[in-house]
DNA sequence: AGTATCAATGGGACACAGTATCATTCCCCA
DNA sequence: TGGGGAATGATACTGTGTCCCATTGATACT
């Protein structure tokens, strides 16, 4: 099974609507080979209207088919969920590539941080900024 | 000694000019009681332009006088930074308050965490969302 | 199959974050 | 005290995202 169709099947499973525009935003997401903004998105879909094309973003990052990407210069950018789970990002400056990684010490260390200030813990965001293992020997 | 003389220091140490605008930016930042966008900050500086607004907390964000606060929901609010070093926030979701902690023990397990994938690491981000001690206990 | 309902869409206006340009101003040092 | 260069301000522009509202269409019910 592709992975358009699980998730198309998780848009059914959670009673959202199946319709051709969300379909079409899934197969566009499927088919990108990097990170793309809404922009990108956008022109890619003319036919779909530029708010739906947000919409849907927004309803695939709750259902974990997304993620949002935010990039060292407060840019955003967002890609297709591998895990599907939760995760943290390495973000490569020179190839703008993202890797997903998860570590249970890392979310361990934030819990016991947020203990430590007897902050009650909700979520948390962390981007690792670098050089992938590709870009590391280039200029 | 005042924040803002400490800060103008800083400014005129480091070679940039002690203008009248970056005094009263200054001000402005000392005078805030919580986290703030660049719109309120403008708003509360008619006659400086916004553009310079702009310009001087990006200054002051290099030399660590002010930090940028992603929220939770994208949006983005600027805080004077407390300690001047690197350190992480716990926002609070429910009053909005921004607090700074440093953990030597997240940050090595970034730097594990970067390391075990052979990324080399230039810098990251942790943002901390739930709810400060005073909020706990609100409905 | 036919239809009613309500979610979803499209398109434009709008809000906010941030940058680019460029003529003018004014800080600082010699 | 004057010259050079950094800084400013006004405006235009890009990008990201939301809001509104009339219209469409997927789903459930008969």
């Amino acid at each position: 099974m592709s992975t358009t169709e699980q998730s198309t099947d998780r848009l059914g499973d959670t009673g959202y609507r199946l319709t051709a525009p969300r379909r079409a935003v899934l197969e566009a997401i499927a088919g990108a080979n990097r990170p793309f903004t809404i922009e990108e998105l956008s022109d890619r879909l003319p036919n779909i209207g530029r708010a739906t094309v947000f919409r849907t973003i927004k309803l695939l990052q709750e259902l974990d088919i997304v993620c949002r990407v935010p990039l060292e210069d407060g840019g955003v950018r967002y890609e297709r969920s591998r895990s599907g789970r939760h995760h943290h990002h390495l973000i490569c400056s020179e190839c703008g590539s993202v890797t997903e990684f998860s570590d249970p010490t890392l979310d361990e260390a934030i819990e016991r941080s947020a203990t430590a200030a007897s902050f009650e813990l909700d979520g948390h965001s962390a981007e690792l900024y670098g050089r992938c293992p590709t870009c590391q020997h280039l200029p």
